[in-house]
DNA sequence: GGTCTAAACGGACCGTAGTCCGATTATTAT
DNA sequence: ATAATAATCGGACTACGGTCCGTTTAGACC
């Protein structure tokens, strides 16, 4: 007879990492921000990390399931404080403030957020089909939607939370600044004027 | 002494098609429909596409740059039927109609002309950077921007106009419609609502 | 220490977009 | 018709993301 678990096996967490894994883990994480750090994050190819991290390819894929992984992992420490800080942070950014005002605090941080780690969140938006998928961006997208039925929006919050959030995408943000050269600023501005007059209603 | 033009070499016109480049073009249209028909435009490859033609494969990308080039130039012709419709057809979608109007009805007609050409638009946005420097989506934004005007809106109507051409994107809408299972018709809604919010203002 | 097993490893391999350059051919001038 | 020339052609080649599978090894149990 087997051995039964006191916990279902699923929370008793998984089953460990092996050493071997963690140490390589750790390595390629190492490897993938010396590179980023020299050439920008469009340079990193997975044959260049695995060869700078000394494992094969296979680990680098079985590690991280393909580049835009990755590009997560990098990055996931920086979104996690942002989330923490719309979620759970000081007004008018987290819970206090009114609907409208989190918004347009949402927005401005955001674009915040992509001036400086925007390179690397377009390298995490995974190929076409699951661009939308990725945790993170579905958690923002309910989250405005959130603050729409806070601020007193009537009309499809959902549709109306997808349209604010694909003004908030990297790679528009960073096309209007980097090609057409316009402040930021001036993206924060015309953020503010669009949830404003969209939460106003007619 | 060398020939002198009476025009200005630019303006006499491209120096007329070779006929077997003529020729090879028409038949790698015909190929790439082919097999677009057959398997829809994900499964076409520049590979397979050259070995159907009877072509090589550098003579492919001598006519058509690109994998995207050609999926525009397939589109071309709707595109241009489209472009004609919103500038000069009848109204509420061509001139003659209030600005906010004509900005419901060219949301709507988007909408539908991505239902039905929506895969191919997809194939053919270019790779990241080159996205928005499409002539097409160029031209889209500053027609937005214009009816923007138009209604009558005061604050940065090209922002406004690229926040409201990220609405229309055919990626976003055929992921609300294909993985979400929205009604299109939810999208002209929403997209109504949206534009007269915008513009009626504060 | 020895044995066993599941997990991790590594790099050869594949499909794809895109490039390059020597060979070919349409066109024009003579 | 012939020769000169410049555009066109074709397919081998590269770079990259991703997969596969035979081999190795960490860790658990004896």
């Amino acid at each position: 007879m087997s051995f039964i678990p006191l916990l279902p096996g699923s929370l008793s967490g998984p089953p460990a990492e092996r050493s071997d894994a963690a140490r390589n883990r750790e390595r390629l994480l190492g490897a993938a921000r010396e590179l980023i750090a020299e050439c920008g994050p469009d340079a990193l190819t997975m044959d260049r990390l695995a060869e700078r991290a000394g494992v094969g390819k296979g680990t680098v894929f079985r590690r991280f399931g393909s580049r835009a992984g990755l590009m997560m992992t990098l990055l996931s420490d920086s979104e996690a404080a942002f989330q923490a800080r719309f979620m759970f942070g000081p007004p008018p950014l987290g819970p206090g403030a009114p609907g409208l005002e989190r918004l347009i605090a949402f927005g401005a941080e955001r674009i915040a957020y992509v001036m400086e780690h925007g390179d690397l969140a377009r390298a995490a938006e995974a190929s076409a089909r699951s661009r939308y998928e990725v945790p993170a961006v579905k958690l923002w997208q309910r989250h405005i939607e959130l603050l729409l039925r806070e601020a007193g929006m009537d009309a499809d919050p959902l549709l109306m939370a997808m349209s604010l959030a694909a003004t908030l995408d990297p790679d528009r943000l960073l096309h209007a600044v980097r090609v057409h050269g316009l402040a930021p600023e001036r993206l924060t501005d015309s953020w503010r004027e669009l949830v404003t007059r969209v939460v106003r209603g007619r």
